[in-house]
DNA sequence: CAAACTTTGTTCGACTATCGCAGAAAGTGA
DNA sequence: TCACTTTCTGCGATAGTCGAACAAAGTTTG
């Protein structure tokens, strides 16, 4: 006799699993909610009474009969904004409003100067995604005359602001530490500057975190361990370990950015002080200046990207060793951590000769055990990944347990 | 208002956690177990109870008063050896018998060669683990006349054997996996093997997961994410996330073994075929092999330990070099998973020079904030380990719930 | 030494979450 | 029209937990 793993509930049908459900179109009655989560119809009946009388679920009329009585339809509410989001990058920020199913409401991008230091660009980011949220109300009140003693929020109330910042956050203070581009940001600490600034509740994480949470929940929600890479810029990686963002002890786990690799000699100097970092070897902002360097002038990580679609040697030669690099990293990672997935994002996952020399090194370098059921794959989420990860985070904490 | 990280429950009160606070010293009587778990006492009474009818559980007189009644004082059933334990290494084994506390009531090393095979190795371990735990039988069935409704299982039965390798072993099929050092085991079903030759449960794992375990459980119960290295003869890491062995999608998390290195060049070819491993640079083997080389004739891993303690050139600056090798690949896990510590275990960990390199090579390379507050020890548990690793998964596993 | 207080542990009623089942509601198909 | 299916709710039973009262067994104090 051999003992085995006692198989693990995939679904323990907390309320934000019920949720979910719905969320995800994977059950539209209380019928197929019973069915996939295990409880008894009884108990999903009354949890839903509960959800929807929290305004977080509601029902939408009757379904089709499959020879028998008709479903009677639940939905996550949805055309109202009631989440904001803000996906803070090295030039840009997006900024979302999202509604409780994590689907994007309305969208918009907008450059940033992150020079101009957090409050500046926290002050005004919080106030446009207000404003965007505001524009877009959430559904009324479904409750009938004045409020009962469960009545849900007024509509159009926000609910929270999920943030993504391209630097190391400390969880859960949400302080940024020591980032290593965005200068005047050092020790800043987010979650207390909001705390200030608006009266809603707001999460702080890592843009790389959020990327992870994003895709996994869209994509990759029955798998337990998986890797995301965000390669845009800057390089940094969200980690899931059995189906949660892992954070680490201080929060900074993910942060390969600074991980060293065999690179050219001398190797090239990063602006963290290091030389020979992943982060100056393969990120966005180190192609852009070795291209500069080789005599080929560009602007902008866009320059570079036409530039290897234009079969330039310099720039596919680049994003060769920049995959080989990646991978290098990637390796040791895959075989710590044995992922069930790891999936590149962000900007320079475009690129298909990284993505092939990744892939390889990451082939050639892995235990056979690691690789041998291992999914590489492209983030396939687009461009409102951020968001929607930052969306997630905000349901996660808004829906009591 | 900012959202703070639900206090996750350190001690969820099964009665696994129970018998585990009584096991590690924490509670000894009823009073303790409610003060600590945070249940009612009229629930650790009854809990209590249930574990005392299965056998996990025993009264043994009463304690020292504190102002008030004396407490009836509870101990894991103890002197009795009623788990049996095979740490496989890849030249001796070491055999132990074990009590529910997981304490070592008798263990034994003993020679063995690998290359005979996995039948005749894993058969005459087996039948000696289950001889040693014979000998030392269990306490007798603590019920009055006749077997009860509940009756425990007889006195000095076997509940179970837990089995470290020294290779990569495919969770939960207990099957191994190119083994590098271990020819004729591939694919071989150690689970079969033992489900057909003993009739007592058996779990089967990595050597490198039974020391994290096993250091864990006994040092670093209160911390949340660790890494374990295993440094002897070959080179291993265990992983813990979120307070459990984190084996990762098939079983092989951890196995750092043939991660590659900046190495001398040539770079060494590794058993595995490749060049330039970290096995192949900085395990027990390697160094042996590589002294060898240099016209220092040793014979084994004891010969390299006493090179260094006798102050040999080479020998320390082969160490070093291990050290730095560890600490790089190291560095990159320390980024990654953010851990609040990483122990080092193994015959290597002995070695002076070799830890003060990695320390180093981990402080220079590593994020500030991912170093900030991280613990960087070795593993002081002793060379009983793995046993007493083994013997938490059997009582993981048997502990219903 | 007796009364008062402490600590330990149990008993018992209450509460909550869940389940199973009966059954109502609503529809399909012969 | 009648049998059958599917969906959903209502209700009693059950299990797990808690709180309060209480019993047991000490210690401390007047």
């Amino acid at each position: 006799m051999t003992i085995d793993d006692a198989p693990r509930d995939l679904l323990r049908g907390g309320p934000r699993d019920l949720l979910r459900l719905v969320a995800s179109g994977a059950a539209v009655s209380r019928a197929d909610l019973a069915r996939l989560s295990g409880l008894s119809p009884s108990t999903v009946s009354q949890r839903v009474e509960a959800l929807i009388s929290q305004g977080l679920l509601e029902e939408t009329g009757a379904g089709k009969s499959r020879g028998g009585r008709r479903p009677r339809q639940l939905a996550v509410p949805t055309g109202g904004a009631v989440i904001g989001a803000i996906d803070l990058g090295a030039h840009h920020a997006r900024i979302g409003a999202l509604d409780l199913a994590g689907q994007v409401v309305s969208v918009r991008s907008r450059p940033v100067r992150i020079d101009d230091g957090p409050e500046v660009v926290l002050g005004e980011l919080l106030a446009e995604v207000t404003a965007l949220a505001a524009a877009e109300p959430g559904p009324d009140s479904a409750a009938g005359s004045g409020p009962g003693p469960e009545s849900p929020p007024a509509g159009g109330a926000l609910r929270g602001i999920g943030i993504g910042i391209p630097g190391p956050v400390q969880h859960p203070t949400g302080r940024i530490v020591s980032p290593s581009r965005m200068p005047g940001w050092n020790g800043f600490d987010v979650s207390a500057f909001c705390r200030d600034h608006t009266d809603v509740p707001v999460v702080v994480d890592n843009d790389a975190n959020l990327m992870a949470l994003g895709t996994h929940r869209a994509v990759h929600s029955e798998l337990d361990h998986a890797v995301y890479i965000k390669a845009g810029t800057g390089i940094g990686a969200g980690v899931i370990s059995g189906g949660q963002l892992h954070r680490g002890s201080q929060g900074s786990a993910g942060d390969i950015s600074h991980c060293r690799v065999v690179a050219t000699d001398p190797a090239p100097l990063c602006s963290c002080g290091n030389t020979g970092c992943l982060e100056a070897v393969a990120s966005g902002a180190a192609l852009v200046r070795a291209l500069g360097e080789q005599g080929v002038p560009v602007d902008d990580l866009a320059g570079v990207m036409r530039l290897i679609d234009d079969g330039d040697r310099h720039a596919t030669a680049l994003a060769r060793q920049a995959g080989r690099s990646i991978g290098e990293i990637l390796a040791v990672v895959v075989n710590f951590f044995n992922p069930q997935v790891v999936a590149i994002g962000g900007r320079l996952a475009e690129c298909e000769p990284l993505l092939a020399s990744m892939r390889a090194t990451l082939y050639e370098r892995c235990l056979p055990l690691a690789t041998e059921t291992l999914l590489i794959e492209r983030v396939t989420v687009g461009p409102d990944v951020g968001v929607m990860g930052a969306a997630q985070l905000v349901i996660d904490q808004v829906v009591n347990m």
